[in-house]
Formats: structure tokens, C-alpha cells, sequence
DNA sequence: TTTCAACACGAAACCGTTTTCGTAGGTTTT
DNA sequence: AAAACCTACGAAAACGGTTTCGTGTTGAAA
């Protein structure tokens, strides 16, 4: 990289102080209009641009905003990720993105990295792997250490932050509904273990439609998916069983089902209604196109950011945590309709 | 956030100089192993981390990587931001991403900031409004300050600096070749205005391909969408006449083609092959499954970060600009099948 | 006893910028 | 003519760390 200019040799070449510089720079009042037009034709004309490292050390701000997620190749994370970045961008913050890929230990570390100053403060969204070993004291170790921090989506209760979640049993609930009152019965539930949070409380919801229904759970209906596994086979298993409707945690699991219940010659929707999650362009170009739950991932980035930066300005000030609740919309599309 | 620890506290809660304990901290021989030890057991016990920003402004350089896309929530753009991301982190660097959102407004702005010193190189893709006004001073302008510059898939000619590309004169070639080979005679070709340079190359594939089997290419059976226009009614268009196969230039004008195909009655790939661009989850979760060129968008990622890298460690060097081409392959699905 | 090297540590400069506090010189006030 | 006040600028500290170059104290070699 090319030496870049800074306030010295202006100083040096100009044969003034680097306060007379830096002044002139920003159009004070103590330095003379001479002085000043000097400077500043000088500066525009070798392009001068202030160092942003030099401001930050100073400032000891960063305007940067870190963001840790599980992975990126996946509708929701992306949106969300498209939510934050404007988010930011709209206060004059960056962002600084880097993966966990699902794993506990490059998730502690990435932490560590990023919460040595490089960044005013972070968005996290935890992950499966955190989830399942419940070690949480990297991510406590910033509330100790007042960095602002705002979990989403995949969050604890342990951890005393502000957070941003989907209204995940009401999801859970509309979409079980849903299905219900098109007239199925036997619904069969595809869903992550029951570490991963989300997927817990949608499973929640599940059940609540049920029994207001009073429709017993029946445990052999629903499966938990182990992600090392092949996801197919284990959804085929129940498909073995008289089943008319299927609710999946997310799009994959959607598209896996939609695929099986084809191939095994169910109409969809005509004998066999389904149901995801996410509201990607899976569900939206499969075929019968995918009824789902529409998460608003992008108004979820949104008022993390929000909440972050808010957290930031006022960072001296005592604060009870916030968990702002986005809702979730069904979208109706093909998949579903009422049973013939 | 709470006040660091920082080094100059250690040495006076302990009566030492800040080079002492700099130097102990790193376990400099100069220290003898008592005040080692000493410093050592107080660092840790107060959690001391060294400040990146401090460590940024003295080295001249800030381990970071600045990456700017047109858009993330895309398959091919947040696979190849996974391979940078992996690439980056095995050299010790981070990412910062941003977003032009395609419009050649904010990628002037973001450029700017990023150049400022905030980090030591960048990844861009050209948004598709530069792409169409040609105006690439603020791209040139980086390669004129001898910013380390890697330029991926849309990418132009006339700027000097590294590129990573996917060999698409090749890929469109080979696509439209597989189609002729499917005994395909009348072949659509769903791409973007000739602007975008991706495009153009695919579709010289495409010609090239039909140039060989003595087909002369009808113009009419080439749409360029519009993307602020209805995508499908464009397709549509197409449709009207006697086609047998459609290439289409990416994920979501493939799946709009087949929806389109299915609801005109043709019989995918019995009467109608239909291949795309992109191996995303879009093609593998359709029905039929649509085959398409894998364009290893991790590869093409981690081979941007690397030679971004090499690029920064020798810069004073004098180099000339490299560019890498990635080849492609045709991923066989169900889309695609000899007409019967 | 003198000389010299090794050891263990400190002082100070440096990275680029901002900002507080002086201060020299001229002008106005009394 | 002395006091007071501007005006226009500079010196220096600060942000947090690294690194070069001393330097005082030992102990050993000459």
C-alpha cells in the first residue's frame, strides 16, 4: 500500500504545527482563513484522509459492530444479516461478520477475538453445538465485561442481555392450527433436539394446538432430527405411519417431507398438507409451493441493531435487559388446503 | 463497558515499567523468570487483553479484510462469503462485510469508508448499477493507492488488479452442449442484460455451443430480464413459441421456467429440459430437481482471500495482477434427460 | 584491583489524531 | 503608558502498546 498522507507531513510541508493542521481541518475558528485555505487545498489536493485507527484508539470507539452467527448459506441468518447492516449503516456503524459454524469452540474464540476492542459491541446468535453443552461462560464473560450484547434467535434465558426472539410458541401454535383447521389429525412433527431452543418452542406450540383440540401427542409422530445424520431417511420414518399433515421447524425439513410425501404418492395438499418455517425461496419455489411461518428476519437484524447501538450510547447508565418478541405471520400458499 | 485493564495499570499496581511488562507478557528472556512470573499470574488473574486497536495503529495494519457484495440473501454470494471467511480465518485475518445492495451509490460510500485504513485489503463484486453506467473511478481509485484489491465473478477488464472468476464462456457452453445432446433443438436463453458481464459470457457460451452444432441462434428465443419487472411474466414471453429446452443464468429464473413449463402442461424432462446456474438449494429441492452448473462459490472464495492475502504480505513488490479461473461443472438432476 | 560482560530493567520514541492549555504579539481600553 | 484583551498559533499529553537503546548492578576474568 502506498504511504498515505497524514496530518505530520502536512504539518512538516506547510511548515506549521499538527494542532494548526488538525484545526484548519475542521474549519475552526482559531486559525486564521489564510492558514485554513492553505491547509485545505493542500489536503484535497494529496487526498488527505484521517486515519481511522488513529480516531478509534482515541475515541476508544470503534463504530464497528461485531456479529457472530452459526452460519450464513441459510434464508434466515442472510436476511437478518441484510437487517443489521442497514441497521448500522443508518447510525454510521459497520459491521464485522464471522461464523461459528455450529461450533462451540470457534464460537469461544471468534468472542475472543472480537471482544478485545475491535468492535463497540456484538450481535450473537448461539450456536447448536453451545446449546447442546450448555457452556455459556464465554458468552457471560462479555456481560461481566459490559460489552453491549444482543442475542437473537437462538438465545438463553441464563444469560442476563438484551434480546431479540420470534415469537416462537405462537408460531408453533398458528401453524399446528392451521393445519388443524384444514382437517387434519394426525400430524406428524419435524424438529431439531430439544437443546436448540427454537426448535423446543415450537414444539410447544405444537402441543398447545393439540390439546386444545383435544388431540393426545403422540410421541412416535415426532421426530428430532440429528443433523450428522442423513435428514431423509429419518423423516421417512414416519411416513411409515398413517399420517395427513406434516409441520416442519424449518425449510429443509420442509422440502424433505414435501419430496416424501410425493414420492410415496401423497396429492399435496389434497390428502397431505405441510407446513414449514422460514419463509425462503425454497418454500417459495418448490412445487406445490410451501405454506409456512414467516419469521421477519430482516426486522429482526433491524431492532437488534437498534437495541445495540442504544445499549452502546448510553453504556454508563444502569439498564434492565430488553427481549423484544417480533411476530410471526403464516403465508398461505399451496401446500396446505382443507382435506377433501 | 467497563475500563480495560490495560498495560500501563499492571505496571503501576506492581511498580514496574510498561516495557517490563509488555516484554514479560510475550515471555521475553530479558525478564528475569520471578517478575515473569509475577506479571504473568497478575495479567491473567484481571483478565488482561492486549488492545487491537493499539496494536492495529503500531503495526500499520489491521488483520482485517473488507468484503463488499451486492446482495448476501443469494446462494451463490453467501457460499463464496463462507469460503472468504474460511480462507481469512486461517490466515489470522477477519472479514468485514458490507452491501452495495447493487447500487453503485452506497458502493462508492462503503468504498470510501473501508479505504480510510480500516483494513488491509478488499474483496469486491461489482454491483449491477456500476456494472450498467460503467463508471468505475472509485474501484480504479483504490488500485491508484495501491489498496490490495481482488476483484470476484463480476468483474471488468479495464481495472488492474487481481480476479477470481468462474469460466462462464465454458459453463454456458457446456450447459447449452448438454441440452443439444438431450436432442434439444429449440433452446431458450433466460439471461440478464448484457451489462451485466456474467451474462454476456454465458450467453456466449450459449452461442458458441449452437454455432458448433450448426444452429443459428434466434434472438427471439433469448429473454434478458429486467429484474424491476415482473421475472416471470418476462419468462412467459418465451413460452409462446415452439421451445424445447430452456438455460437460464441462475437459480431463479430456472425455477420461474419450470413453474412456467408445469403450468403450460409440458412434462419436465420428458418433453422439456431445463437446466440452470447456480447449485443452490433452490435446484436441489425443486421437483423435478433441476440440473445445473455448480459454480463452487466456496472455491472461488477462498481463492479470492488467498491471493488477497499474498498480495498484502509482498506489497511492496511489484506484481502483475493475476486472475484465477475456476471452472465449472454440470451438476445432473432431474431437470434435464434425452427427449424421448 | 581493574575491566568487562551478562543480567534485569527503565526511558523514550513511535503509530496518527485530538484537545487543552499556554503564549507571543498586536490592538484596544482606561 | 499601563492594563486588559484578542488573535493565531504551538507544545504537550493522551489513547495502548512495542521496541530500541541505554544504564545500574552483579559476578567473573585478567
Amino acid at each position: 500500500m502506498k504511504k498515505k498522507i497524514t496530518i505530520k507531513t502536512i504539518a512538516k510541508e506547510l511548515g506549521v504545527s499538527t494542532s494548526t493542521v488538525s484545526k484548519a481541518l475542521k474549519d475552526s475558528h482559531e486559525i486564521s482563513t489564510e492558514t485554513k485555505e492553505k491547509i485545505q487545498a493542500y489536503a484535497n489536493h494529496y487526498n488527505y484522509k484521517p486515519n481511522h485507527l488513529a480516531l478509534q484508539l482515541r475515541n476508544q470507539k470503534t463504530k464497528v459492530i461485531g456479529v457472530i452467527l452459526p452460519k450464513i448459506v441459510h434464508h434466515f441468518f442472510s436476511t437478518v444479516i441484510t437487517g443489521i447492516e442497514e441497521g448500522a449503516n443508518e447510525k454510521g456503524y459497520h459491521i464485522m461478520v464471522c461464523f461459528s459454524n455450529e461450533s462451540y469452540k470457534k464460537e469461544v474464540e471468534t468472542l475472543k477475538v472480537l471482544s478485545n476492542g475491535s468492535v463497540d459491541g456484538l450481535i450473537v446468535s448461539i450456536a447448536k453445538e453451545t446449546l447442546e453443552n450448555k457452556n455459556f461462560k464465554h458468552i457471560k464473560d462479555l456481560v461481566t465485561e459490559e460489552i453491549p450484547l444482543v442475542l437473537f434467535d437462538r438465545v438463553v434465558d441464563e444469560i442476563l442481555c438484551d434480546k431479540v426472539v420470534v415469537d416462537d410458541v405462537g408460531a408453533g401454535y398458528k401453524a399446528t392450527k392451521h393445519l388443524l383447521e384444514n382437517g387434519r389429525k394426525k400430524i406428524a412433527l419435524i424438529t431439531t433436539p430439544n437443546h436448540v431452543n427454537v426448535g423446543a418452542l415450537r414444539r410447544q406450540g405444537y402441543e398447545k394446538a393439540l390439546i386444545e383440540n383435544y388431540i393426545k401427542t403422540d410421541k412416535s409422530l415426532i421426530v428430532e432430527i440429528d443433523e450428522k445424520q442423513d435428514i431423509k431417511k429419518q423423516i421417512e420414518k414416519v411416513f411409515e405411519q398413517d399420517i395427513d399433515g406434516v409441520f416442519a421447524v424449518n425449510e429443509i425439513y420442509a422440502a424433505n417431507s414435501m419430496r416424501i410425501a410425493k414420492e410415496r404418492g401423497f396429492n399435496v395438499p389434497e390428502d397431505m398438507s405441510i407446513i414449514g418455517f422460514t419463509d425462503g425461496l425454497i418454500s417459495e419455489y418448490s412445487s406445490p409451493s410451501i405454506t409456512t411461518i414467516a419469521q421477519h428476519g430482516f426486522t429482526m437484524g433491524k431492532q437488534a441493531v437498534e437495541l445495540l447501538i442504544e445499549r452502546i450510547k448510553k453504556e454508563s447508565e444502569v439498564y434492565s435487559p430488553k427481549k423484544i418478541v417480533i411476530s410471526s405471520d403464516l403465508k398461505l400458499r399451496e401446500s396446505t388446503k382443507p382435506s377433501s
